[in-house]
DNA sequence: AATGACCTTTAGGGCTGTCTAAATTAAATA
DNA sequence: TATTTAATTTAGACAGCCCTAAAGGTCATT
């Protein structure tokens, strides 16, 4: 069984390159928090292992092996349950599951996993909105996108949020933005301006900075404009 | 906060010597299935530290200080929350929950320990029926002794079951000895021999060998024989 | 094609926690 | 008290994962 230190730059590989995609020394550092040397180094070692997890270019970043890639889903499956577990079983808020789920998705058994699962009802969604990795490494599919790509005129309703700043979850709880809420997009001012919404069944209007925006994802709009922008 | 390793030493030295006994060298490496030198070199360390958890003599092994003892106690406390929630739960059965347990006290925060606490009714005894301690470091009072210490003829009820061998756990689930279960000491064997019970309400008679005995404890006994022999 | 800015990698260490083999000490016994 | 036995400690290494400092690549721009 990979360590935990092993998981982490797995999981962090997927969720900045996805399951074909590169990812580079420093983003992962950063992800990480550790110095761009450790990462390399880290890449190195993984890419010779047997079964290797990653491929490693030279300046070229890395990308998840199918071996890998498993993995990853497997991690992230054990930390979306969790998250889901927390909320659900213990009342913990939506801001303040993932610190916790991100120690204890190191430590569960396939079988707490399982047991986690099927007292949960199998379920697709955790309370960010993402989807929760199958056993089989299948992802339930959810087709939405950034709000930052929808144009002003759209009607939707909020899918998924990033799960990493819980500044910005607390925030967004504030303003009434939790997967589910319908949202109208009424305005978006230029260079990177704050987004015009009416939110909610009070049609509520809120300004919103692109910063935050882009942590939302929708699904796809159903009135009034044309999916990208 | 200590790493897992020193948090695995001073509890193993807590279960062996109790809050002010001491541990030898031997024991621990035993117990943590590790090397007796990388005892003797982790216990070194522990000692210089500030605050030092344990006090160390050469030779003649070590003691918890106050706070190695807190500490110990914090994550036995967790420990047991741990298997009392899996038990109750999640359908964890008696045997199940140690392995599960030993790696996830390890993984909680304060919070989580509190709302697994608050939602079980900040109970006292996990599911061998060992005492949890509280938050403040004390412990609910039981007293209970040995099964091998009955007089013949003693009725009493389990109160507890050393956690340690799932398969002796299993044993006795089937012989239908949980904490709670009646016993009367019907007849004991000579030179080591097993002891003669009658088991629960239907008085099912039963051989017990001295080994699997002692990992039983009882509530001080009721009725036909002094306390202890 | 050269330059500068920005990655990325190499080199050389450090810390933690483990190991084996060899020495030492303590305790039990003769 | 001398000797044997068993437990313990020292010495020396190693694996995993991290660090800083210095050197080496890549790429966009001129």
């Amino acid at each position: 069984m990979p360590s935990e230190a092993v998981d982490d730059y797995l999981k962090a590989i997927y969720e900045i390159a996805g399951d074909d995609g590169r990812a580079s020394t420093a983003s992962l550092a950063r992800k990480l928090s550790v110095a761009p040397a450790s990462v390399t180094g880290m890449l190195q070692k993984l890419a010779v292992r047997n079964p290797a997890p990653v491929e490693y270019e030279k300046h070229h970043g890395v990308r998840l092996s199918d071996h890998g890639k498993q993995r990853a889903l497997e991690v992230i499956r054990h930390h979306r349950l969790i998250e889901l577990f927390l909320h659900r079983m213990l009342g913990y808020s939506w801001d303040e599951v993932h610190d916790e789920a991100e120690r204890l998705e190191h430590a569960i058994s396939e079988q707490l996993e399982d047991r986690i699962a099927e007292r949960l009802g199998d379920p697709e969604v955790d309370p960010h909105g993402h989807p929760i990795p199958r056993k089989d490494g299948t992802i339930p599919p959810r087709r939405d996108l950034s709000l930052l790509d929808l144009f002003v005129g759209a009607k939707t309703t909020v899918s998924r949020v990033s799960d990493n700043d819980p500044e910005i979850l607390r925030y967004l709880s504030e303003l009434g933005i939790t997967p589910g809420t319908t949202l109208l997009l009424t305005e978006r001012a230029p260079f990177d301006g704050p987004l015009m919404l009416e939110v909610g069944p009070d049609n509520e209007k809120q300004a919103l900075g692109p910063r935050v925006a882009g942590e939302i994802r929708v699904l796809p709009p159903t009135a009034n404009g044309e999916t990208t922008g």
